[in-house]
DNA sequence: AATGGCATCCCCTAAAAAAGGGATTCATTT
DNA sequence: AAATGAATCCCTTTTTTAGGGGATGCCATT
């Protein structure tokens, strides 16, 4: 059985690498590939290939949102994340978003054979060193509310309590105690190791 | 002329991208690339290319450092930065270590070819958001002595002054004026929006 | 000999944050 | 109906910062 891939990546020489790696791979057709989101849909209305490779950063729309509604209109088109950065936070976002795998850029070729072969069996693949972060960090996991996101973005631009407060129509009181919840999550003393830690783990 | 191309760069999708983009061009000759600095290294000691395309974040050595120790010992060989990063900082300190040029994975064919002509013949060649990014930035170069290096990573682990000092056998006045003219240089008003401004400018 | 940058130290004050404690409303989930 | 979690508010105390001011050696460059 031939498999139907299409790519989605911004870097030419990441879409030129894949196809030279796989030119050879008689079960695999290469049906295109897009630079962007807004091409990624306009190719899909006309074509459905059985499995994406899609960059996770993406000019237009991130690769997480692309995910989602490119799932939520072909359920049956397997999706593999593709990405540089080896971060739990985005893992779970794309896994969440129904991606199939985690493929990392240094993947050698039997990783991508591996990968799409896995994949469409309707299995989960990870990159050896995505899946041991998804082990290493699984409770690492740092769940904030709504205000609290707020909070946390307006104390990395710089505002004090007392601004935050104004900004968002609450009392210092209120940011102070979402303040303390934020580092009880965080598990940090301070802000400073705060945004520190916020920022590694692609809240800011 | 016949130009020789080496590449360093762990993402075997961007060497064989690369590859591919180029296999057509008869001035270029491929001989070889490498996946991390010590193999780079161990190569260059038996041949030297002409032009070397280098990604900046390696498993070993970072890039940056592998610029400077190839350019002492081969200072014929240009050196091309190439990254997924368009940072200011990232640039600066490519340049300062004698890279050549600086260019974006995003590339076209057209783009790498220019690269490598301009680079040839003795000139710097920048991706065109890289030559924005470092006009757009020019004014913000921040510049932090040792110490203050030194203190702002303390800083960010979340050590309060007092901590400081005593893991840097300083007092705590020390810490203190250091931690003001580090604010000053950032231009912020707290630690929050230092730490986010940091790790932004690469410095974190 | 002088200038400027770096690192070091000190003083002061007021503002802010950290770290405890607790309490109320509201909506959703069980 | 009870429980849960989010968001709101309040209190106290201690520690830490921020922001002013200044001063001293040291080293390299001028």
């Amino acid at each position: 059985m031939i498999t139907k891939l299409f790519i989605v990546d911004d870097h030419y020489m990441v879409i030129e690498g894949i196809h030279a790696l796989l030119q050879n791979e008689k079960n695999i057709e290469w049906i295109g590939h897009a630079m962007n989101a807004d091409s990624c849909l306009a190719f899909l209305q006309h074509q459905q290939p059985d499995i994406i490779l899609m960059d996770i950063s993406l000019p237009d729309t991130s690769g997480i949102d692309l995910c989602k509604m490119v799932k939520t209109k072909y359920p049956a088109i397997h999706i593999v994340a593709l990405s540089t950065f080896n971060q739990q936070s985005f893992i779970k976002k794309m896994m969440e978003n129904g991606a199939s795998g985690y493929l990392l850029k240094n993947a050698s070729t039997k990783e991508i054979l591996d990968c799409i072969e896995t994949t469409m069996k309707g299995k989960s693949y990870f990159s050896f060193e995505a899946a041991q972060t998804l082990r290493y960090h699984s409770d690492d996991e740092i769940i904030l509310t709504l205000r609290e996101k707020e909070v946390l973005m307006l104390i990395a631009e710089g505002l004090t309590n007392p601004e935050i407060g104004q900004r968002l129509f609450i009392s210092t009181a209120t940011v102070d105690s979402h303040r303390k919840n934020i580092l009880t999550k965080f598990n940090v003393k301070n802000t400073a190791a705060l945004i520190h830690a916020a920022v590694k783990k692609g809240f800011l």
